[in-house]
RNA sequence: CGCGGGGUGGAGCAGUCUGGAAGCUCGUCGGGCUCAUAACCCGAAGGUCGUAGGUUCAAAUCCUACUCCCGCAA
């Protein structure tokens, strides 16, 4: 089958990969044009334009995908499948209804649970015990199209947004090519998602990682799982942002402490009071340092019981 | 040329401004104390102070270039 894949971040790459090992002739891969990002400002490929160019197929990189332009040049390659993985970009009708079996998406929830920016995100933040990834017919409104394939699997107590980015994006190539047999066989029978159950995650922002403690402990926990690795959830210690990787949640008995203080403090321990329960730090990272156990913090830090983070 | 912090024994840091014997808290190894210990006491090993060059009688410290790591911003 002719195919021509759009994509753009690290999930998108485990797809990408298995359609290029694949049968499938892939015309063509459509991505985010290259800015200068990160320190410096330099000019880096996107995961998904590294991995097509090693594989020598052309890459395509417009502004705005719904151009007529490159509309235009995309329905003279003929192809028969379109398969979306992480674009951020919205894609016009026209795309939609180029290719003899349409555009796909693989998105990385129990569709319609989840639709939108944070697919991972939501379920970590909210404690659920169970993920997976959809495969859909892509229709105009987000995230909303027929249901073509869908699997779950289960979260770790200690999921964050990476491992299960990793988990995600292994399974949602899995399923990709077999749903392209399914499509090509005529097998497969899409059935519309469930309107009522639908819920939608906005794009969390750097603000979002700022830690209120006067939530509860496991809230916080949470939270710092579902922001890791961006934007992480972070608290303030003399005036620099301090970064919290990981932290379990712990009972304690100061229920008169304010939120955010420290209730114990050794060679290989801090505990921060929440607002039921606390938090006892296990990886944490001060601005301008590399991330590091809590015991090697400590080795050059010390930390007094009734230190105060947040402020 | 976006702004900024940093690279010092195995770990985390101080020392750099005001050049003049390599330090702190741990870890490791050996010994002691102890019923015992992650506790305590004694001792030891372990460092091209990111790299290269320069200034100087003398450089971790001052000057120049390079490199790697990180925070912000995007």
């Amino acid at each position: 089958m002719n195919i021509v894949f759009i994509g753009t971040s690290d999930i998108a790459v485990p797809s990408l990969k298995e359609l290029i090992a694949s049968e499938h002739n892939l015309l063509a891969v459509v991505t985010q044009p290259d800015k200068g990002s990160g320190r410096g400002r330099t000019v880096k490929f996107s995961p998904v334009k590294e991995t097509a160019m090693n594989a020598e197929i052309p890459v395509m990189q417009p502004e705005k995908v719904g151009e007529d332009n490159v509309l235009d040049e995309l329905e003279q390659l003929q192809s028969d499948l379109f398969v979306v993985v992480s674009y951020a970009q919205k894609l016009p009708k026209r795309l939609l209804e180029m290719g003899k079996y349409g555009c796909i998406n693989v998105h990385p929830s129990l569709l319609p649970k989840y639709r939108g920016a944070g697919p991972l995100i939501g379920p970590i933040l909210n404690g659920d015990e169970v993920t997976g990834v959809t495969i859909m017919e892509m229709a105009e409104r987000l995230d909303a199209g027929d249901i073509l394939a869908q699997e779950k699997f289960p979260l770790d107590p200690k999921e964050t947004v990476s491992s299960l980015e990793e988990k995600a994006a292994a399974k949602g190539a899995e399923m990709l090519l077999k749903v392209i047999v399914g499509l090509e066989a005529g097998t497969i029978v899409p059935h519309p998602q469930n309107e009522a159950e639908h819920t939608y995650m906005k794009q969390i922002s750097k603000e979002d990682g700022r830690i209120d403690f006067s939530k509860s402990a496991e809230e916080i926990e949470r939270m710092i799982r579902a922001l890791n690795p961006w934007p992480t959830a972070y608290t303030s210690l003399e005036g620099k942002t301090f970064k919290l990787w990981d932290a379990d949640v712990v009972s304690d008995s100061a229920e008169q402490e304010k939120p955010g203080t420290v209730i114990a403090s050794g060679k290989t321990l801090l505990i921060i009071k929440c607002g039921d329960d606390s938090l006892s730090l296990k990886e944490v990272q001060m601005e301008g340092k590399k991330r590091m156990a809590i015991a090697d913090f400590l080795r050059g830090k010390k930390i007094e019981i009734g230190t105060v983070f947040g402020e």
